[in-house]
RNA sequence: GGAGAGAUGGCUGAGUGGUUUAAAGCGCACGCCUGGAGAGCGUGAGUGGGCUUAUACCCCACCCUGGGUUCGAAUCCCAGUCUCUCCGCCA
């Protein structure tokens, strides 16, 4: 959510930053501009009439204690009609408000003065590459055959127990994946300072709307209903990733200032539903509908927050370089970002049998539009409350990182060269049938 | 799922319709006192919003949430949420 003030006082400069993400996002400033308006003068004067009634009944309860029945009667007359007006402009007042916060819920976030101006994922410039695509003395296979082969995941059976866009992970595909998760968790929690939380999967819609799910991207996730009440449908909702419950654990809360930083790492599993986007990469493992991942959040003070943006992302690569992956660091822009985030870098590691990158992090700094969203606050020395940034990233994605490293690591003889660092979650140096 | 109890400020806890702002205690901050500390004394301190150059003043709202009754609600009425205890079921 974006400081209503900053919208009253700046309300060009918001438009412009609005209008960078091309969503066209700015032509609701109008509306809210005036719907703000209108609530400030209704609710001025409804104030002045409370004040007014506070006055009177105070009085009331004067006369009564001095039995001065007669008089304190009249007064009531008085007053009686002033009641109904003040409910009248109440709801006119919380109309107003209602239909403005629905806006602004509905504003996407403002992107940092940083990114590069663009429209979709063509115009993100490569901040840097790591390593080298890998070249192979024979054809490269893709993770759908070495899978197969190699017995690690059982696409039909998955699809017989959930449909399209499920993943079966057997045997060595099993314990590769467990053994990803918990490297990864090693990795952020012993080298880079995160403490491990393990979250519930499904959360309450309030959490949506704190990170910016929600409202606006409703249809998007997996609303759970409870046996066959359907009173209970929409209460809980699976989660589309840590960053759901994880940035929530503090909503509503006044941390201390020492309390900061923050920092979160957790696995979970996300879910999502992907409407609308069947057929775009449903083949094997790169689009869907749950897979695992290892994500980061820090809560920090908005000074630090670029710094650390900056700290998580090479976090996230570090994955990558231990694995001994190639892949490209993109700077996302202002037509790419997410809806909550101020700026995002993407990692997009090298898959060698696609031929192309995949996407596997993203780390997005999400500046204070969450912590307003969640109402999340620290108090300063000097005691004033304000709103820290929230960052997350994946520190990272698992089903194309599977899908990735099966391809780099695969051998002539169709078999995997495990990675030094997984070896000792592995216990082997090579997966073979 | 059944039965019961409860939800008040950072914490404990009083308050069942009014006459000044939610008593009191603990904890907290500052000051006085002291060589220093403690005790003691004094002062202050919540959250959001409106009005403001202003974190000043003034005003409004907030005693789990949402409705209702009333001139006036922490207090009365209705609905809901959550927590705790016991029972049942259960990994």
């Amino acid at each position: 959510m974006l400081d209503i003030k900053l919208i009253r006082d700046q309300p060009d400069f918001v438009r412009q930053r609005l209008a960078a993400r091309g969503a066209g996002d700015e032509r609701l400033i109008d509306d809210l501009l005036k719907l703000d308006e209108q609530w400030r003068r209704q609710v001025s004067e409804v104030e002045t009439l409370k004040a007014q009634r506070k006055r009177v009944s105070k009085e009331i309860g004067a006369l009564m204690g001095q039995k001065k029945t007669e008089e304190a009667e009249a007064r009531k007359r008085e007053t009686s009609a002033l009641g109904d007006r003040i409910a009248a402009l109440d709801r006119g007042a919380a109309e107003a408000e209602a239909a403005r916060n629905q806006l602004m819920l509905r504003l996407p976030n403002l992107p940092h003065a940083t990114v590069p101006p663009g429209k979709e994922a063509a115009d993100n410039p490569v901040i840097r590459v790591h390593g080298e695509k890998p070249s192979f003395a024979f054809p490269a296979k893709s993770h759908v055959e070495l899978c197969e082969k190699l017995g690690l995941v059982d696409f039909e059976r998955a699809t017989k127990l959930s449909g399209s866009g499920f993943v079966l992970y057997t045997n060595w595909g099993a314990k590769l994946e467990r053994a990803l998760i918990q490297f990864m968790l090693d990795l952020h929690t012993s080298a880079h300072g995160y403490t491990e939380v393990s979250p519930p999967y499904m959360v309450g819609p309030q959490c949506l709307e704190g990170v910016g799910q929600f409202p606006k991207f409703a249809d998007q996730y997996y609303g759970v209903q409870e046996g066959l009440d359907a009173g209970t449908l929409g209460k809980l909702y699976l989660i589309p990733t840590a960053e759901t419950p994880v940035a929530n654990i503090h909503r509503e809360e006044i941390l201390k200032e020492s309390a900061l930083p923050l920092r979160y790492c957790a696995y979970t599993p996300c879910f999502r539903g992907e409407a609308g986007a069947a057929g775009v990469g449903t083949r094997g493992m790169i689009r869907v509908h749950q897979f695992d991942k290892v994500e980061l959040i820090s809560i920090v003070k908005p000074e630090n927050g670029y710094t650390e943006h900056e700290q998580m992302v090479a976090g996230a690569e570090r994955v990558l370089q231990s694995l001994g992956l190639h892949y490209r660091v993109v700077l996302l822009c202002t037509g790419d970002m997410g809806f909550a985030s101020a700026k995002t870098y993407d990692l997009e590691v090298w898959a060698p049998g696609q031929g192309s990158y995949l996407e596997v992090s993203s780390v997005s700094n999400c500046e204070d539009f969450q912590a307003r969203r969640m109402n999340l606050r620290f108090k300063t020395e000097a005691g004033d409350n304000r709103f820290p940034h929230v960052l997350n990233g994946s520190g990272t994605a698992l089903a194309r990182l599977f899908v990735a490293l099966v391809e780099t690591c695969q051998q002539a003889d169709g078999t995997l060269a495990v990675p030094a660092a997984l070896q000792p979650y592995l216990k082997t140096e090579r997966i073979t049938t």
